[in-house]
DNA sequence: CAGGGCGTCTAATACGTTTTAGTAGAATCG
DNA sequence: CGATTCTACTAAAACGTATTAGACGCCCTG
């Protein structure tokens, strides 16, 4: 028997061969190809491509009559086919490793996203996400996608201390940016924040109203950017002399809560406590107003991360504030010129997040 | 010149044929093909592709021996080249129509996201994102990617008033599942919360406790639920005889804020304010408590939405709560259950809203 | 022992596009 | 006016996989 083939123009016997035992919604609109826009606008297969790739080398009369049948049937190149071609896929890859459902807590993840993808929406260019559990399913990912061609980039969030993700990502020759790291040696492009500056930002604030005892409500220490806050923390401890004690959390409103409790019972008490970010400031704020203990008058509240929690917080709590959604734009930007030239890497500065001083920060109550 | 063959297994007289003119990170790995894993097993390309895709007609020794090439070569099928034969691209397509930096406000998006993805995860399906700017380019969003074979499911949000795009969808053959909907005629499978029994019973709890004059600070009115929400405050009015108010908003802090304005500042003064979602009831709060009038006792304050922001405001709110995150889960195993079997479209429930009664109720004050 | 049936495997083809090599004709040039 | 270059287009060969029709043994059965 010869191949099966697909009922052309000619003789259309076979008005409808689809299924007759599938009864609910079975109809199959029977694929438009590009061998159908050609035939219709009485030209070859090449001259379609060329004309809805903007190739040069048709003339304008041809080109238009093309793309007019083609805009009429509302027919696009089949994206396998095309990609199958080597073309690019127009979609990048975020995989996070994180239990799901802390997810919507933060708003971080949430902006910076909507920044990225209103930068690659412009050309068009969709975001494929993935919320795994472990970082070794992550990297799992990062293989299987790169074997199967899935995307054209990839943004690494969340970078760990050793973390073997940009090695591999950049072995993988997938074009990336990470977010957060530039260490030494940096095998892909990154865009990162001054976490020193931001976090020695906080406490000349603090020192300059006169505390001399802060605690500070860290996050998860694995992470890059924790260490480099707790670093930063240990400068200004070396080069001031004034007294900062961190406690490590998992970021939750419980720990920091509970962290609180702890620093604020200790005898004699932390005048502030900086938290590394907004939920577990704002749970700390709670805690203090059971506390008892008024703030700004007994202890000064600063949070690393600023979003509508803070502001809305009574007392409104002094902050770190930044841009997310623009850092998204940003990381954009740069996975675009990577995926379009495949640049060297090289670290990108983001905006050092600005302190907004608020109602929750004064100076220390005389003893 | 005949055609140019890959450097096949015999004589490798090419060790590194990469480019010597692009300096930097310009390795290009040869991708492998199922014909390297079938001349690595000694069996055909036909034979590989019936072991990776599971399917029966191989002994298990042969079987065995090709998954084990081709696991340790890394080596998984090229994603275009299978969907090229119609196989499914394990991807489903969301297409946002706001403003992008609103994204990030409400939780309610990451944490649906969240739940859609983690179900989905299980099956490797990943969630393509699209962040648009009005309808009009979502719809155009719709129709390119069901032309180019982009997504195997579509998940719609934010169902407006006389939405098209259910119809659209349905008629270009995607399976998708709409959140929100379950109006006649229905072409798509909806997942839908009863809004009309959670908005009573918010109406109820505020009713028992003695309140007459109610204010609703309320979302766009575009929005099918809205209408929903309104057309329930109706029937509670009309059966009760109390009085309720609502004022229109865009669901932002300031409109709230406006809005609790006018209605404190009504006389006689409203004794309760229903707002549409968490961000407007904290911002609310935020306007009585600088009136000077204390919250529960001159005025009480319930949220729509649950979330951080009311659990840890002062007084924390009284508030309908939700599983964000199983609602995504819900409507990812509805959108499987599509994709698999293209059911007729039915309305599948979710749990209804809870009401969590926190400190921002209580008896209107005596007058 | 012929013949059917089954288990295992392969050759060849199709999927829908892009790209390369090439052709026919018109224009240009010495 | 023949040779060259250009313009406008086409035929055919990829891209890497899934699938279909069959081939080849082998076991069973009558």
């Amino acid at each position: 028997m010869p191949p099966r083939k697909r009922a052309s123009s000619g003789a259309g016997a076979d008005a409808d061969p689809g299924s007759p035992g599938r009864p609910p919604a079975g109809e199959l609109p029977a694929r438009l190809r590009s061998t159908d826009i050609a035939r219709l606008a009485g030209v070859s297969v090449a001259a379609v491509s060329i004309a809805v790739n903007g190739r040069p080398g048709l003339s304008d009369a041809t080109r238009k009559r093309i793309l007019d049948v083609a805009n009429e049937l509302n027919w696009r190149p089949h994206l396998a086919a095309r990609a199958l071609k080597g073309a690019a896929n127009d979609v990048v890859g975020i995989v996070i490793a994180r239990p799901a459902r802390t997810l919507g807590v933060e708003p971080f993840f949430a902006q910076f996203l909507s920044g990225l993808q209103s930068c690659l929406s412009n050309r068009g260019i969709a975001t494929q996400l993935l919320i795994v559990e472990d970082t070794e399913t992550q990297v799992a990912v990062y293989r299987r996608w790169a074997a199967e061609n899935r995307v054209d980039g990839l943004v690494l969030l969340d970078l760990a201390v050793d973390d073997a993700r940009p090695r591999l990502v950049a072995d993988l020759g997938i074009p990336a940016v990470v977010l957060g790291s530039h260490g030494n040696p940096m095998p892909l492009t990154s865009v990162w924040v001054d976490d020193h500056a931001a976090t020695a930002r906080i406490l000349r604030h603090l020192v300059a109203l006169g505390h001399r005892r802060i605690g500070h409500v860290s996050g998860t220490v694995a992470y890059q950017h924790t260490q480099r806050r707790l670093r930063a923390i240990e400068d200004v401890r070396d080069s001031t002399g004034i007294e900062v004690t961190s406690i490590a959390t998992d970021y939750s409103d419980a720990q920091g809560a509970s962290a609180t409790r702890r620093l604020l019972e200790a005898n004699p008490r932390y005048t502030a406590v900086v938290y590394d970010n907004d939920v577990m400031a704002v749970a700390g704020l709670g805690v203090a107003t059971e506390m008892g203990i008024p703030v700004p008058r007994d202890v000064s509240v600063v949070s690393f991360d600023d979003s509508v929690l803070t502001t809305m917080a009574h007392p409104s709590l002094t902050a770190l504030t930044r841009d997310t959604f623009a850092l998204g734009t940003l990381t954009a930007t740069e996975l675009l010129r990577v995926m379009a030239e495949r640049p060297a890497p090289r670290p990108v500065q983001a905006p050092t997040p600005q302190l907004v001083i608020r109602q929750s920060t004064a100076a220390p109550a005389e003893r």
